[in-house]
DNA sequence: ACCTGAACACCGTTCAAGT
DNA sequence: ACCTGAACACCGTTCAAGT
């Protein structure tokens, strides 16, 4: 129940909604990625003529924007609890399961401009823990942007199949790429060296 | 049919060539950005009927490689010098000013996979870089896929604005942002700080 | 070997018209 | 107010035909 957007005068399933038209268009994301989808086969799965999304999202872009604010809106992140680095590590560890959840509209919303908005719990949630942390305040934006880049990059690639793809190369060209058989336990040995980089950044960077 | 000279410069001659309609597609991705090449447009800068442009390249796909690898192979870092701490900032500094030259192209490359190939001298260079750190061969290709990934979201939330937002955010909502002026300044500070997080992690994970 | 025209199966979006 | 059909201006790509 985490979203308490509108909810105003729900109309039945027959009639169409902005919340419907997301929602539909999510579960088309995740099906086959943002690349597939289209007006034409979102109205398509609706039952409804593409015309009359139109009446309820202006453009595409918008679309896909509704349907980004849509799961950002779920990103709930515990911020309490720990010493800063412990919070850090949590919210990080938070997001990157958002990520799993729905990684073909991650990747594609982490590659694109305004993913991240000052409003955003994320924000707020991360430059709330670098503040506690010591970051001196006219820094804490500098500090929490290259911070987003970075760990958005992890994300990525992590979603795209980059990470994986390279962190198991031999350093021998003879031998071929490990087995897939450890891979989680990589990719999570790779999270975690991931944000200890990030915390060591932070530390380094703290007036002394 | 005179021309019995192949300089692969295929201008505006007659003949097409494959370098020829890599640096075509280049010069329009520099001018509008990936999402606005298309074959028809490029064949129609070239003085073609689209469909010759299928003799030469299987398809868009394939074309969009040939010109990532058009710019990827003009990376020659330098290794050489200094520190391992130096020869990082000098290997990221470099790669970022081939980011530079082509925002549009490396954007998209950054945001999908196989942009970083192992034969790439980025990757041979950067391993090598960590193996004379010190990093035990058996992480040097995890640990090197990790900042490969940082540094990535690093570019490309440079290149697409995401960073600049972000870090010239007041910490109260009150003030506005900064002024542009110092834009320039406070990008590389950004990336100053973004490079010693990275050394700072590599530092941190290096065997005692 | 290289190039081309016509055609197919798609797109996002506008607009006037329906109810 | 909401929905629709037809239409416009595009796409990538296949195929048979030209030279």
């Amino acid at each position: 129940m985490a979203t308490s957007g509108q909810a105003s005068g729900g109309r039945r399933d027959a009639r169409l909604t902005e919340q419907g038209i997301y929602t539909a268009a999510l579960r088309l994301i995740d099906a086959d990625g943002v690349g597939a989808l289209s007006m034409r086969k979102l109205a398509a799965v609706l039952g409804v003529n593409p015309m009359s999304l139109y009446h309820h999202v202006p453009n595409k872009a918008a679309l896909l924007r509704g349907v980004k604010n849509l799961i950002a809106a779920q990103f709930r992140p515990r911020v309490d609890g720990g010493i800063w680095q412990e919070q850090l590590y949590r919210f990080a560890r938070d997001f990157r399961a958002l990520a799993h959840q729905h990684p073909n509209l991650i990747v594609h919303s982490l590659a694109s401009p305004d993913f991240i908005e000052p409003e955003d719990p994320f924000w707020t949630g991360l430059t709330g823990i670098l503040t506690r942390a010591g970051v001196p305040a006219t820094e804490v934006a500098a500090v929490g942007a290259v911070l987003t880049s970075l760990f958005s990059g992890f994300l990525l690639a992590e979603g795209n199949g980059t990470l994986g793809r390279l962190a198991v190369l031999q350093p021998t060209p003879t031998a071929g790429p490990a087995t897939a058989s450890s891979a989680d336990a990589g990719g999570d040995r790779n999270f975690t060296f991931a944000v200890q980089t990030l915390i060591a950044g932070i530390e380094a960077h703290l007036p002394r």
